[in-house]
RNA sequence: GCGGAAGUAGCUCAUUUGGUAGAGCGAUAGCCUUCCAAGCUAUAGGUGGCCGGUUCGAGCCCGGUCUUCCGCUCCA
């Protein structure tokens, strides 16, 4: 069963690329690791996934407003956020037992194993090297000292290496006076654009808590182990919505978010029972609560969305760091019939991958199909069942034969449908065949215009999943397909 | 990161001990064709992932490297 979702998995990479969905990022060039380039087809699934996403979020709810921050920040952004400090230490993995330790830890508690002097000396000559950035000089101290790991009990070390797991560039054309002074980072989260930007669109928007802000967009992790097709990258698209809540109060609506993601999911058809909740036992610094909504991916159940309360720990963070105030003042009455007054928000955070969401889109929509025919023949066909809501191309409109004026009366009603919904126009080769092109991309409807539409103005309509086809009037097309698409 | 497997045309694969690479499908152009990939003709497409070594000669043997998948590990 393992092996044939597996090779379920291999067959859905092949299509991605075959249909131009997904292509390896620099293929070229033998490819990035764990970098991937959209193509025709998939830069459509992914826009209207996101659009879909935005409008659930922004448009159906009218406490809740968008923003775009930019993907460079300042750099003490990350200092109060705690990313900085918790990946700037020098690690070194024992190859025997696969454990990662930090390396000043290891020669630590190597250290207190020592006579006084002894370890005082190590200690010294430790915090020498690490001032200097020296990875050599640590590992051979390591080796020198013949520090064990505590599981294998052997001394079979890889390099001293520093884990960043956030990409670094240069700011500004100009070289800094000392080194590291124009460091900025990518953004490794969306959230932060958000937590940095709370009193501008609190004031601007005149927002009244509870309100949210959300926010499409790319973020930037240096994965140590990315993979997975686009289930882990290093560059990465996040659909963040922080929700800004009267301290006591997060618990319910981080309950009333965790059942509206789930059901929002299910809106664009992805079925109850491959989605679940996992409560995170370990949480983060940040959060008084935690859970995933996980999707049963061809290799498992995942993280597709993540609901987090995240207390008032970042806007807190950004207030001492940035020595501003960054509060709120609630007008609203208590049960003493006086306003709740000054406070720093709680959050409830809702934050999903959109690359995750069209992997399970994807996973969920391939399918290979098999059956006879009326005549005894075997017939086949690989289709993705794309919900018309989201495809990519929704309508193709092909005429049966290139000739009698069929392209004509086709391009008319491409001209009619087109500003609405996307199509697609196509006259070459048998219906057929055009037939199983368009279920291999995914399109929901064919429209076919032969003879007969000459004569009483009607065309076939084939539906995808079906595989059943109807005449309908020329001038009824539009908003047949129209209605389906928002049905 | 460790271990395992793999990389030949867009896709799926072949090339039996080393002798200058082939098929099917697909694609393109045209013909034929009145509704579910299968008719006819022609054409394009590969420095065998990349680099190096052994050899008279390497897709095949050896080393390195890049990429992918699987298991373990990691994931603020």
């Amino acid at each position: 069963m393992a092996n044939e979702i597996a090779n379920n998995f291999q067959e859905i990479i092949s299509h991605c690329k075959e249909y131009g969905y997904i292509f390896q990022s620099s293929e070229l060039y033998d490819g990035l690791s764990a970098v991937y380039d959209y193509g025709q087809m998939g830069a459509q699934l992914k826009k209207n996934l996101r659009d879909e996403w935005w409008k659930s979020m922004t448009q159906l709810n009218d406490n809740i407003v968008g923003i775009d921050a930019a993907i460079f920040m300042h750099p003490t952004v990350w200092k109060a956020s705690g990313h900085v400090d918790n990946f700037s230490d020098p690690m070194i993995d024992n190859k025997d037992s696969n454990k990662r330790y930090r390396v000043d830890h290891l020669i630590e508690a190597h250290a207190e194993t020592l006579e006084k002097a002894a370890a005082d000396a190590l200690l010294a000559e430790m915090d020498q090297l690490l001032a200097k950035d020296d990875y050599a000089g640590l590992k051979k101290l390591i080796e020198d000292n013949k520090i064990k790991c505590a599981i294998s009990k052997t001394s079979n070390w890889t390099d001293v290496r520093q884990f960043n797991l956030m990409f670094s560039t240069e700011f500004g054309a100009v070289a800094a006076e000392n080194e590291g002074d124009n460091i900025v980072y990518l953004r490794p989260e969306t959230a932060q654009g958000i937590f940095v930007n709370f009193l501008n669109v609190q004031k601007t928007g005149r927002m009244k808590i509870p309100f949210g802000i959300a926010q499409t967009g790319k973020a930037f992790r240096n994965e140590i182990v990315a993979r997975q097709f686009i289930f882990r990258m290093r560059e990465f698209e996040q659909m963040e919505m922080q929700f800004f809540v009267r301290p006591g109060t997060q618990m319910e609506w981080y309950n009333y978010w965790k059942e509206t993601r789930k059901k929002w999911h299910e809106s664009i058809g992805i079925p109850a029972e491959r989605l679940r909740f996992h409560d995170h036992i370990k949480l983060a610094h940040y959060a008084d609560a935690a859970l995933d909504i996980e999707f049963e991916f061809p290799f498992g159940w995942k993280e597709l969305e993540g609901i987090h309360s995240r207390t008032d720990f970042d806007l807190s963070q950004h207030a001492k760091y940035s020595k501003k105030k960054i509060q709120y003042f609630d007008n609203d009455l208590n049960e003493e019939g006086k306003p709740y007054g000054n406070y720093i928000p709680y959050v409830v955070e809702t934050s999903v991958g959109l690359d995750r969401l069209f992997l399970t889109v994807i996973s969920l929509a391939y399918a290979e199909e098999k059956w006879t025919k009326e005549d005894g023949t075997e017939d086949s066909r690989v289709v993705l069942r794309i919900p018309a809501k989201i495809a990519p191309t929704k309508l193709a409109i092909l005429p049966l034969l290139k000739k009698d004026g069929l392209p004509e009366i086709a391009r008319e009603l491409m001209d009619q449908c087109k500003p609405h919904f996307h199509c697609f126009y196509e006259e070459k080769d048998a219906i057929g065949k055009r037939y199983r092109r368009m279920d291999a991309i995914g399109t929901p409807f064919c429209v076919t215009i032969d003879h007969q539409t000459k004569e009483d103005n009607t065309v076939t309509i084939r539906y995808r999943d079906t595989m059943t086809q109807e005449r309908i009037p020329i001038s009824a097309v539009k908003n047949l397909v129209q209605e389906k698409i928002n049905g």
